[in-house]
DNA sequence: TCGGCGCTTGAACGTCCATTCAAGCCATGC
DNA sequence: GCATGGCTTGAATGGACGTTCAAGCGCCGA
C-alpha cells in the first residue's frame, strides 16, 4: 500500500475539492485534511494557495487527452460522434453528482473575476486545448460538413453548449437544460451535414450560380 | 440632491460589486463603503449577507424587462433580430469593461456550488425568465422557422451561446470567442430560416414523402 | 415638551483564514 | 557514528471576515 508522494496527494486533493466546492470556498485546511498532510508540507511545496491552483490547472492541461478524451472516445471513431461522446461524459459527471459537479475549469473561470496572470493563462490554455480537440474532430469530418464552415467557430460553440448546459443544469438541478443544449447542437450539426450533402450533389450535377 | 434610501443604496452597491468581483470576493465592508452606510444599517435591513444577495437577485428578476430587454430592443421589431440585439447588449458590457463584466447571474450560479435554496431558486427563476423571453421571440418568428422546431430548446441554446461566450471572452480577455459564438448561432438560425422557407415552398408545391 | 420608534453609529467579538516557523524526523553519504 | 538536507510536524500569528450590540439621533404624534 504505497501512498502517493505528499505533493501529489495535495494536488489531487485540491483538484477534487476545487471541483466540488470551488477555489474560494476550499480552505487550505480542507486540502490538508483531504490529503492527510500538514500545513508545513503544503507550504514546503507551494509558496501560496494560488500555486496549488496553478498545479491543479497544469494537471488538467496535461490530463485532457489521457484522462478525459481517451475514455470518452473509447470505441467511438466517427469524428462527429466523438463530439457527442465528449458531451456525454460531462453529462455522466452531472448525473452521478446530482447536477453538482460540472466543468471545474468553467467554474474557476467565472469564480475568479480578475485572476492573476498565471492562473488566467492556464484557464485560457485549457479552453484553447478543449476547443482545439473539438475543432480537429470537425476538420476530420471533412466534406461531411460544408466546405466553407468555420470549424473553429463551431468548436467554440460546442464549448458553449457544454459550459452553458452545465451551468443551467447545476442551477435547475435537472439534466433537462443540458439535454436540450445537446439536442440543439445535434440539430445544428445534422443540418450542416444535410447542407454539405446537398452541396456535393449540386456540384456533381454541375449546377452553379 | 435627494439620496436614495439606505436600503436601496445597499442593494445597488451590492449589485455592482457582486457583478464586478463576485459574491464571495465582495466583503460586507466593501458593500458598506460603496453604499456609504454602516454595518448596523445593513444588518437592520438584512439578517445576513446572503439576504443581500437574495435582494439583488430579486432586483435582477424584476429588472430584466425594463432594464435589460427594453433598452436592448429599442427600435428592433424583428423577433429574430431581437435575439441578436440582446446578445449585442452583453457584448457591449464586455467591451466597455475590457472583457471583465459578463453576466452576473451566470457568475454567481457557478461560484456558489451548493447555494442555499432561496438563492438557487432565484438563480433558476432568472434563467427561466431569460430563456422565456428568447423563446417568445422564436415563437413570434412563426413560420419563418421550421414548424417542428423546439423553440424552448433553441432558447436554451441561445442562453448557452451568451453564457459560454462571456465565459470564454472573460478568460481570454478578447471578444473573439463571444463573436464566434454569436456567429455560430447566426449560422444556425439562418439555416433554420432557409429550411423553413424550403419547407413552405415544398408544401405549396404539394410535395410530400 | 416629551416619549416612542425607525434608523444609524462604529467599536467590539469570535471565528476562520492563509501563512509562518522552530523544532524534529529520517534517509542518505561519509 | 555522525552530519546533511529534504521533508514533516502542528502550534502560533496576524489579519480579515460576518455579525452583534449598546448607545444615540431625529422625526412624529400626543
Amino acid at each position: 500500500m504505497d501512498e502517493l508522494p505528499t505533493r501529489d496527494r495535495l494536488v489531487f486533493a485540491a483538484m477534487k475539492l476545487f471541483g466540488e466546492k470551488g477555489y474560494l470556498s476550499t480552505s487550505v485546511q480542507d486540502i490538508l485534511r483531504e490529503a492527510g498532510a500538514n500545513a508545513g508540507s503544503l507550504y514546503h511545496f507551494f509558496p501560496t494557495k494560488q500555486d496549488v491552483l496553478v498545479a491543479v490547472l497544469d494537471m488538467y492541461r496535461e490530463g485532457i487527452e489521457p484522462m478525459l478524451l481517451a475514455p470518452a472516445w473509447e470505441g467511438v471513431d466517427d469524428p462527429i460522434e466523438r463530439i457527442f461522446a465528449l458531451l456525454a461524459s460531462y453529462r455522466r459527471a452531472l448525473e452521478i453528482s446530482d447536477c453538482l459537479y460540472g466543468c471545474p475549469i468553467g467554474s474557476i473561470a467565472l469564480e475568479l473575476h480578475e485572476p492573476d496572470p498565471p492562473v488566467r493563462e492556464l484557464l485560457s490554455v485549457n479552453f484553447h486545448q478543449w476547443v482545439g480537440h473539438v475543432e480537429r474532430c470537425l476538420i476530420e469530418a471533412g466534406e461531411r460538413l460544408p466546405a466553407d464552415l468555420d470549424r473553429r467557430q463551431t468548436a467554440i460553440l460546442v464549448l458553449n453548449v457544454m459550459e452553458g448546459g452545465v451551468m443551467q443544469s447545476r442551477t435547475h438541478r435537472t439534466l433537462d437544460a443540458f439535454d436540450a443544449s445537446v439536442a440543439g447542437l445535434r440539430d445544428y450539426l445534422d443540418r450542416l451535414e444535410q447542407a454539405a450533402s446537398a452541396g456535393r450533389n449540386n456540384a456533381a450535377g454541375g449546377h452553379d450560380g
